[in-house]
DNA sequence: TCCTTAAATTGTCCTGGACAAAACTGCAAT
DNA sequence: ATTGCAGTTTTGTCCAGGACAATTTAAGGA
């Protein structure tokens, strides 16, 4: 009898677009058009649904939505469709590379193919060379193939908890270092990729800093009192690509007021490469500018 | 110069208060009273937003919104504290205990010594017991002192990264068993506490079961692909205290009708003890009921 | 072709009203 | 005293429809 129904927040929890946008574009262009209750309260179908879990993919791509709303559902799938062919040397690297290799278990669930394989690499590369030409340019490879669609998002989340592991498992057989630079490693609330964090742990704790991990999502005070508190001499943020950019600069700016005098404040990752120097702050687009920071 | 001010996006994310619940506070209450920017929206002082986390502390622990909005700063303070004090033994329990003595270490921002400790103690009780009779009480502990304010946010933060460092290390020592039952590990988007995951992971593991942890937030319907993918026989969300339990419910059965058929869908943490029964989803409140539940 | 300016698009925030589910209350009956 | 039930209050979520700023696209001129 009555097919499965969504409330706003269910399809808001299930898309990723919020109750604002939802209701929005049923004003604006008509779609989604949910049934209602008695009350008045939109009831979304599973099919209009998996529609709007199809634009939101179409486009994370780079489409706009104004022009997916106007779409029927079969130009939506060709669009779908079309996308993972239309670049054919692109889809190339991601199975062709040396690197793309490694991602093959992934692909194929295989959990423990992939962390075999990875520490053999470990261990013929080093540590150092590992982290900077295997699992960067790895972690670089899986976020483009996400973002074109071509991997799972529940492959790229076991490739980054399984990563994860590896750096970790990795980190703890280097030795303490008490009376090394002492660096907190933490991300600001809204960025929740603590990957480019791990990596940045395990280059610096090989140089001989005294690494301080807290951990992803901590808010500005508290990352300001753990520097006092650990008498921190650095404290080093993580931004992922996919973290907003404008809100960078003011986080940086508003956490330096914050922190204590004469803790230096560097800032990493993708999502910092095209960010206007901020003065007094440290900027570091790559693991190995970080490394040499800290030698110098 | 001027204060920090958090918009209302911001103080949702720090507060866990809805906007919907933020603004209608604002017009019943009167509280929180934001200041405005030049276009009408919200800027609230980080006092505000200080004082609205502590009466969402408050709320966890059973008071009601309205008579705490009623409330005037040093009342709201006495209330806090008081709850500190009312319990003596528990309170003694923190510092005095033997578990309690565990934590010295994080309370004095030394990792080192925390996690040898810890690793002493892993050796010495075997890894079950360590993880049921140690890590499990210490993390209720933690979390019990947090909701109380007798340890900082960074502290806590300190604790829970480091302790996933030990569970993950521990993890990885154990024999691979692709012959085990097929358990995918994971949370649901809004549940980004990993820790009770990895003690599930580590007991089950013990027991022989063949796990796939695919770290938290993984969105419903994603959780069913992967569950495919990797013909899991079981999928076991874990659900921390802190996450509103009024949506366990529905997030539950969602998932059950997204599921394959025959994958058993399993539910356990401190968020779901006082939950009402779900027929065909398994509730468990410890970590051995789950692990008797295995080898059942 | 490149740069600047105007226009369109799009997400987020706003107000103030409404309602249902949950929590609490008082009262009767065991 | 405790339990069960009805009535009341509290509280979170949803709605409509308007507004605006930030971003993106388009157009025009050098």
């Amino acid at each position: 009898m009555n097919a499965i129904h969504y409330n706003i927040s269910a399809v808001e929890r299930d898309t990723g677009l919020s109750k604002d946008v939802l209701r929005v574009w049923e004003r604006r262009y008509g779609f989604p058009q949910p049934e209602r209750d008695s009350n008045g309260d939109r009831l979304y179908p599973a099919a209009q649904v998996d529609r709007l879990r199809l634009i939101r993919r179409l486009m994370d791509q780079g489409h706009r939505p104004g022009r997916l709303l106007a779409l029927n559902d079969e130009e939506l799938a060709t669009l779908h469709s079309s996308h993972k062919t239309d670049k054919p040397e692109e889809s190339a690297t991601i199975a062709d590379t040396e690197l793309g290799e490694l991602l093959e278990p992934i692909r194929r669930h295989h959990a423990a193919d992939f962390l075999m394989a990875m520490q053999q690499r470990l261990a013929r590369q080093g540590m150092l060379c590992f982290v900077e030409d295997t699992i960067a340019p790895l972690t670089e490879l899986v976020g483009m193939a996400w973002e074109s669609g071509k991997i799972e998002v529940f492959e790229e989340h076991l490739y980054t908890e399984l990563t994860k592991r590896l750096l970790r498992q990795a980190i703890a057989t280097l030795p303490a270092r008490p009376q090394g630079r002492r660096i907190l490693l933490t991300t600001v609330p809204e960025e929740r990729h603590s990957l480019g964090l791990l990596m940045v742990e395990a280059v610096l704790s090989i140089e001989g800093a005294h690494c301080i991990p807290l951990g992803p999502q901590m808010p500005l005070i508290e990352i300001a009192r753990a520097a006092a508190a650990h008498q921190a001499e650095v404290v080093a943020l993580s931004f992922s690509s996919a973290f907003p950019q404008r809100q960078i600069a003011g986080l940086l700016q508003q956490l330096e007021t914050l922190l204590p005098a004469g803790v230096e404040l560097w800032a990493g990752g993708a999502g910092i490469a095209k960010l206007p120097e901020i003065p007094g702050i440290h900027f570091f687009t790559t693991l190995a500018t970080a490394r040499q920071a800290l030698v110098a």
